[in-house]
DNA sequence: GCCACCATGTAAACAGTTACATGATTAG
DNA sequence: CTAATCATGTAACTGTTTACATGGTGGC
């Protein structure tokens, strides 16, 4: 079974809104699909390559700020359909890795306050993410109508504060339950 | 900045427990740490005789059914310290990997009916997973008192239940949403 | 006889991260 | 003068997944 490389599909679909460049689209992929979807330099530059190679977008010469060389990438009509192939087939099972889970798994093997802290770094972290993501939903609820879009990126946007709000209930659970344990412990 | 494999953390806090065949550390991640931390046997063997050649696990040939070789992996002193320094460590960001919400971002490209499709087939799994582990939850409940680590296992089982339950409540959600928008639409 | 389970591993391919390397412009 | 931003890429490494390879036991 053949593993297709979804980053390049996720950089396809970018350009189909419209022409960017590399640099570009790392910003795009920051400030939207990075959220569940991240790729950096390393991936981003290597992928256009390929992809201009098997002609599913096309890169131009053009000239950045005053003078500087830049190359921007428009996708092709083979590109758009690859694209809308790749959407038709279903997505494949999530993959999630918490590396905090595996600690706090094996929790009693270490001091009950390592824990406590763990889990409120955990629960402050995602605070701040969710208002970013809040933020967003403004945004995007102002805009609705103006295109069909905006409806899907809300879609993935609720998806984020709906999983960010589970972390944070989860953290306030799991301290309660701590807390609990050692006032038992310490009576 | 090296990254340690986190994985052989896994195997030695698994170690910990009880000394164990890579065959059973297999299948002790299918159900246990497998939900947010998986790792297969092309992993973990490698991990094995990494671990043992530096002093972390001890491996001593056994028979199992009928005179069949295994090898028992124990975990050494060395390998108890190794772990416990890592659970000192604050644990890196969680990464998350969602093509379902890649794909819903370029919803507005595919047939609305592909993307209800989509988002059911993504509840029906994971209405299923909850369901897996609100078993463990009852079970982990039961013989809350008889060890430390139970209480530990039931933080990481509650979250998974806060996060599947968010997935459910998100999917109904967008699934309404999609379904107002098709009645503008079609009205 | 066949399938599931026990048991161990290797090899290749792929994806992802980090570091390295370069260089111009603009705002403070 | 310095930091941030624009702009493009390569190289090395690590981690993960998949496929390959082998073979015995036990139940149906």
């Amino acid at each position: 079974m053949k593993r297709e490389n979804i980053t390049a599909y996720a950089i396809l679909g970018l350009l189909h809104h419209e022409p960017m460049t590399g640099y570009d689209l790392k910003k795009r992929f920051e400030n939207t699909i990075g959220h569940f979807w991240p790729a950096g330099f390393g991936q981003i530059y290597p992928a256009l390559g390929g992809l201009a190679r098997e002609g599913l977008i096309a890169g131009r010469a053009e000239e950045g700020k005053t003078g500087l060389a830049k190359t921007v990438y428009t996708l092709t009509e083979a590109g758009r359909a690859a694209l809308q192939r790749w959407l038709a087939v279903p997505a494949a099972k999530e993959h999630v890795r918490y590396e905090i889970l595996l600690k706090l798994f094996f929790g009693a093997l270490a001091p009950p306050e390592q824990n406590v802290q763990t889990i409120r770094e955990f629960r402050r972290r995602y605070e701040r993410a969710l208002a970013v993501l809040d933020g967003f939903e403004a945004d995007l609820r102002r805009v609705l109508n103006e295109s069909e879009d905006h409806l899907y990126y809300l879609l993935t946007v609720r998806f984020g504060q709906r999983v960010y709000g589970a972390y944070l209930a989860w953290a306030d659970e799991a301290l309660a339950l701590l807390a609990g344990r050692n006032k038992e412990t310490g009576a």
